[in-house]
Formats: structure tokens, sequence, C-alpha cells
RNA sequence: CGGGCUGUAGCGCAGCCUGGUAGCGCACCUGCUUCGGGAGCAGGGGGUCGGAGGUUCGAAUCCUCUCAGCCCGACCA
């Protein structure tokens, strides 16, 4: 993308509304506009690493065998009054009345949808185990918004639901959920925590938050710091491998970790005093076993093998697509901007026409810029006819992890700058090297 | 929903107390000079002062109501 034809509309001033990092970085640079009280628009820039975020997602999904599909934002009031959630669920939820004066509400999740559709079309414990998910906005009439993405009341969030014959099944489809999320956050360069934590409205017996550390978070979580050691890394994972699933969860979630909700001094006490933290973290996803709470209630049965109707055994997990984009940029920051992961990043360098306007400058780019789209990445061109010093602020702000200076100076000798956002170091070298280096990078990620 | 506060140009703000023809910085447009970390000079465009009533010869300014947004709390992926 050439900036000068792209709508990256930075603000060199920090709007008096927001209070953390995130929040201001992301209105500084033009990733979204606040349209009302915890709505926002995505602007490209922004629009750009959800999508990444949610690919991401996708990917991972589809490595741990789910099913993606999309319900609808709007439902039935009279599938909540089946479920008793209804009356349960409060003013969090936003209810509507159609024309015809039918009670409808935006939906805040969807157990009851997917249960509908579960015990419509599945009879046969023979068509089970069954994971579905979506990714779609949820909306939740939140009494006071804050904190821009991380905290509104229209978020776009991933969320999915398992259906097994036996509890022993669903806790392997818990498992794997747990395994697959920590790839998934692994990928976009985060690390998040496994906590354990309350199941408040959807209700059930086991549930886990995962927790980017951050001192911005909403909640306060105890842990021991042995656990931030553990990585899932390049190990591979057989998804259908029941005791591979379980070994790591355990792996993962034995060590002290739980948020002030669950914290129990007395337990905590039994971590060695020098491991002891104390700390803020972001919830950035949970995931839920609750058994047959929504499906005994709606009716949704299969026959197993000995020919009789049983409830089926459920789950459900979430991810915050949207709020992850703050989460990520409330981990990785510095004074000058955002510093986003490759994983994640909206484009995968930057290019700086230091000179605009000098044919050799411009020729130059022109050529990286090709050979970089060739390589088939996504580099972001500063070809606007400004002054050095707010190319680089503008860069910085909006945190490419590469970025390559070509002024007439270094051309002389024949190189560009290759510069890491994260540690600011430089390197000169030749044009095609630049290029070698990043394609490099970016085969790994 | 309780407590505190703010609405004046795209953004950040002053003006309000003490009523008299709306200002500053950034951004934007034009020209010239500049050009390796948010340039300088000159000129220019843009605002029903959140909205509605009221007081007054006259309201951004005073009064009443209302809407929106922000912060602390309770709540929350």
């Amino acid at each position: 993308m050439r900036l000068s034809r792209y709508f990256l509309p930075v603000l060199k001033e920090t709007p008096a509304e927001a209070q953390i990092v995130s929040h201001r970085y992301m209105l500084r640079a033009g990733m979204i506009k606040q349209a009302s009280a915890g709505i926002y628009s995505w602007l490209p820039l922004g629009f750009k690493v959800l999508r990444k975020i949610e690919q991401i997602v996708h990917e991972e999904q589809a490595r741990a065998g789910h099913i993606p599909m999309l319900m609808p934002t709007l439902q039935s009031a009279d599938l909540w009054r089946e479920s008793g959630r209804y009356e349960d669920y409060g003013e969090e939820m936003l209810r509507i009345t159609d024309r015809h004066g039918r009670d409808m509400l935006y939906g805040p999740t969807n157990e009851e949808l997917i249960t509908d559709i579960f015990r419509s079309n599945v009879n046969s414990y023979k068509d089970l185990p069954l994971t579905l998910y979506h990714i779609q906005w949820k909306f939740r009439d939140e009494i006071r918004p804050r904190f821009g993405v991380m905290r509104g009341r229209e978020f776009y969030m991933k969320d999915g639901y398992n259906f097994d014959l036996t509890k022993e099944d669903a806790l392997h489809a818990y498992n794997r959920h747990l395994v697959s999320y920590l790839r998934t956050y692994e990928r976009m360069g985060l690390q998040a925590i496994p906590m354990r934590a309350d199941s408040g409205p959807i209700g059930g017996d086991d549930t886990h938050e995962f927790l980017v550390l951050a001192d911005t978070g909403e909640s306060e979580v105890f842990y021991d710091s042995a656990v931030t050691d553990i990585r899932l890394g390049a190990r591979e994972i057989d998804y259908d491998d029941k005791a591979q699933c379980q070994a790591v969860m355990e792996e993962f979630t034995s060590l002290y970790a739980r948020t002030d909700e669950t914290h129990e001094e007395a337990a905590f006490a039994e971590v060695p005093e020098d491991r002891r933290r104390s700390a803020r973290g972001i919830e950035v996803g949970q995931i839920f076993y609750f058994g047959t709470k929504y499906s005994e209630p709606m009716g949704a049965n299969v026959v197993n093998h000995e020919g009789a109707r049983v409830p089926v055994h459920m789950g459900s997990h979430g991810i915050g697509v949207s709020r992850l984009v703050g989460a990520i940029i409330e981990a990785s920051h510095d004074d000058k901007g955002i510093i986003w992961p490759e994983g994640v990043t909206p484009f995968h360098c930057g290019i700086i026409n230091l000179k605009q306007g000098d044919a050799e400058a411009d020729a130059a780019c022109e050529a990286l810029y090709k050979a970089l789209e060739g390589a088939g990445l996504e580099p972001l061109y500063d070809d606007r006819n400004e002054r050095a010093g707010g190319k680089f602020a503008t860069m910085d702000l909006i945190g490419l992890p590469w970025r390559i200076t070509v002024g007439p100076r270094g051309l002389k000798n024949g190189v560009v700058e290759l510069t890491s956002r994260r540690t600011g170091e430089s390197e000169e070298m030749p044009p095609e090297a630049a290029i070698a280096r990043i394609t490099e990078i970016y085969a790994g990620v």
C-alpha cells in the first residue's frame, strides 16, 4: 500500500477521552473512531489488525477440528425464555422490539441459538463429537464502557460450543480448547496464562480464563512466577489424543494461577515465597464445561448406544477478538507508539523514502516496494511529500515491526537501512539483502 | 445506578466568574524557502459556542430543562 493513497488519519495530539495506552494509540494511529459510548468504527488500519487476529483464530480452530459457521446478531427472545436466561440476564442484555411487537435481543452470547440448531438436526451419538463455532459481533450493554475496545459494549468475539456424549468426552473437548487457545495466543505474540476462574452467568463446573499480564488489566491476579516460563512453542499436538491434551492442560494449569474471584490465600501460601506474584491481567478468553445446563432444559438429546435418549454434555469457549487488539497493544508498546508482533502486524514492513521527488530515491523505493509485494508481503510505502521526521514519527506510532529507510546518502553506497521497531537497532545493507531478510523473518511466522 | 466533571473549528484548549459582533496551537488550503527524527515565513478557509426554553436592548457568558461524553464506585468478555 502506498501511504499517499491509503486512509490513515493519525493524530498528533491525544484525544481527551482516552485514558489507557491502547485506547490512546488506537485513536492516534487512526485505527478506530468512537461512534457512541462503547461502540467503535474500525478504520482501515484497525480493521486490518482485527482481520489478522480473526484469521489466526480461524486457522487454529481448523487445526483443532472445530467447524466454522455464522449465527445472527439479533435473536428472538423465545429461545432465551426457554433456557430461563431472558429474565436472568438483566439490563446488560439489549432488548429490542420489532414492528410486530415481538421481543428480540442483540445477542450477548449464543448458547441458546446453537443448542436449538443442534437439537433440530442431531439425534444420534454417531454424529458426536461435534464442535461448532463462529466469530460474530456481540453486544453487552455495560453500564460504564471504558478503555476503548478493551471494554466496549459492542465487541467481536469467537464463541464455540462442543457437544459430546459423555462427560469424559466433553472434558477432552475442554482440554483441546485450552491447548488450541494457548497456540492461538502464542501466534499473536502474547503470553496468556490460563487461570482458574468463576463461571458467571454462563454457569458450569470447570472454567479457566486466559489472562495477559498488563498493568492496565481489569483483573487482579495471583500466580506462581514459574507459570510464565511455560511455552507451547513449536511442539506437535494431536488434538484427537486425549492423553496428550490432558497432559498439556495439566502442565499449564497445575501451578497456582488465579484471578481474585477464585484466589485462596491458604493455597497461595504453599507457593514458594520468592515465586509468589500478584499483578493485573487482561482477560482475553475463557473456556467452560457446563455439562447439561442447556441441553436438559432445551431438550438437546441424542440416542446413545443402548437406544436411550440422553442430554448431551456441552461446553462453550470464547476469545475476545476485538479486545485482543487492545490487549496486544497494552502488552507491546513504548512511548513512541505501538510495536506489533509479526503475527498480527497490519503491514509487514514500512518503507520510508527520505527524499520524495529525488529520482534515485523514488526509483529505489519503487523497486523495493514491488519486490516485497512480489515476495508475497504487504509493505506500507510512505511516499508522501513529507519531511523525514514526520514519516519516522508516523511509522513509529503505527508500530510496523520492520522499517526500511531509503535516502540519497545511503544509496550513494548502494545501501538502505533496515530497522527493528522493537529494539531500535539499524543495519545498513543492499536492498536485495533487506528483502531477503524480511522474507526470511516472515517465513517463520 | 450513586458521586465528580466536561461539551466552543477535525484534534487539544482559552474566553464564561464581571453579558456588548468568537480566539489560540496543531491539522487543512496557496505561495516561497527548507528537507536523515513531527521545519520557517507570508497569506487563506472552516464554528447555528451540544440542544430547547427563559431573563435582557443584547447571551458562548446568567437561569431552567434536556441530550451526549469522560472519571471514581458498584458491574463486566
